[in-house]
DNA sequence: ATTCTGACAGCAA
DNA sequence: TTTGCTGCCAGAA
């Protein structure tokens, strides 16, 4: 892992990571919405970049909790298989052709959730 | 310094 | 309605 996004102090990624492990579990949120709660309304790619770095964060990164506005387990890929299907299903979620079932109703918004 | 990519989101056609 | 392009931010080559 040296050709790792290496983070020198807080910044987006940081605040990223802070956020999804801020995420309840059984309770997903979108891309869009962390962004919206970082400030950067549409900059949506670059929390899910965030995530893709998460593996250089020293603690584990709620990442499978977090998946497009479309409840879609986009990142389901980068976690190597169905790991991200089955930890949502490990906390309540339902998971349905990669999509969460009854997404509205276990969506968490930081932005309303948290202040 | 410039260009491309990326686990998205929004808007136009 | 679906499909496609653009916009956004940050990092890697």
């Amino acid at each position: 892992m040296l050709n790792m996004p290496v983070k020198k102090h807080n910044d987006f990624f940081v605040m990223v990571y802070e956020v999804a492990k801020l995420i309840p579990p059984g309770r997903v949120t979108s891309y869009g919405a962390i962004a919206r709660y970082l400030g950067s309304g549409r900059s949506a790619r670059t929390v899910g970049w965030a995530l893709n770095a998460c593996s250089a964060h020293p603690e584990f990164v709620p990442a499978h909790r977090v998946v497009n506005r479309n409840g879609l387990l986009t990142g389901k890929r980068h976690f190597g298989g169905s790991t991200m299907t089955q930890l949502l299903t490990a906390e309540g979620a339902i998971i349905e052709d990669d999509c969460i079932v009854n997404f509205k109703a276990m969506f968490w918004d930081p932005s309303a959730e948290l202040e």
